[in-house]
DNA sequence: TCGCAACTACGAAGGACTTCGTTGACACTA
DNA sequence: TAGTGTCAACGAAGTCCTTCGTAGTTGCGA
């Protein structure tokens, strides 16, 4: 089982990762559409970043059609946690800590934020214990 | 005055980057011995690499002393705080606590990290106010 | 003063990332 | 069936990152 450490997406990667995150399967011109609204992307581009996105095996690519059907490999929640422990051990010595403490201090979060942070660090807290 | 954004620094930028904080102003020798002690890296390849940082401006050069003595131009904190800001920005939709949040639940901390996040969490809230 | 050691500067090479033009295949329609 | 539009595949170009070899300069000790 070739299951190894699934690579870091690069920006424009993770660009296509947000749609499919959000649209579920999609096609290229899914994808290509939904970037365009904000960004002007080539349509090959955009194909192009799919198919070396699928030999890396950062997404999945269903071949049954004629528009093959492109779908994350990872979750949303599994990749922002491998990226953010990517980060904590490059810039932070490892610590986790440090960088939620430095994100917490570096961007004002509102009320509602910070109570939701709040009631996660009790839970964390009780399963310590 | 040309103050932009710095820029993003890279994996290798960043290594040199942590030695310039722990150590304070350096010359390329003290750089490249200490990144020596956990990974094998060429002098000239870590020369290259602070004068391709000096053009972009994280760090600046005395160049008075025949070895030049290089120091980062951004303290540790402001650069960690760009860092999450952009992965904010990147892969959370630009919300910094689904980051924190994120962050927490994803690894362990001990009992006293989560306690000084409890502290920070106050503070934050009691500014808000 | 000569020669060695340490230093900076320069350029090139290889790889990754991003973009896009072109080509050929396929499907639908008039 | 011929034409039109959509699609995947491929390759090439340009940029950035990283590494390192080489050359030229400088300072110092013998």
């Amino acid at each position: 089982m070739v299951d190894r450490q699934p690579p870091r997406p690069t920006d424009a990667e993770l660009a296509i990762l947000g749609v499919l995150w959000e649209r579920g399967p999609s096609t290229v011109r899914d994808v290509h559409d939904e970037l365009n609204r904000h960004t002007p992307t080539g349509y090959t581009t955009v194909l192009k970043l799919l198919q070396i996105m699928t030999e890396k095996g950062l997404v999945v690519r269903d071949e049954a059609q004629r528009a093959h059907i492109y779908e994350s490999r990872y979750s949303e929640q599994k990749t922002q946690r491998q990226l953010l422990s990517d980060l904590a051990d490059r810039a932070f010595g490892g610590s986790a800590a440090k960088l939620v403490m430095q994100a917490l201090s570096g961007r004002k979060a509102n009320s509602d934020e910070l109570n939701a942070i709040r009631h996660l660090l009790d839970r964390l807290e009780g399963e310590t214990k």
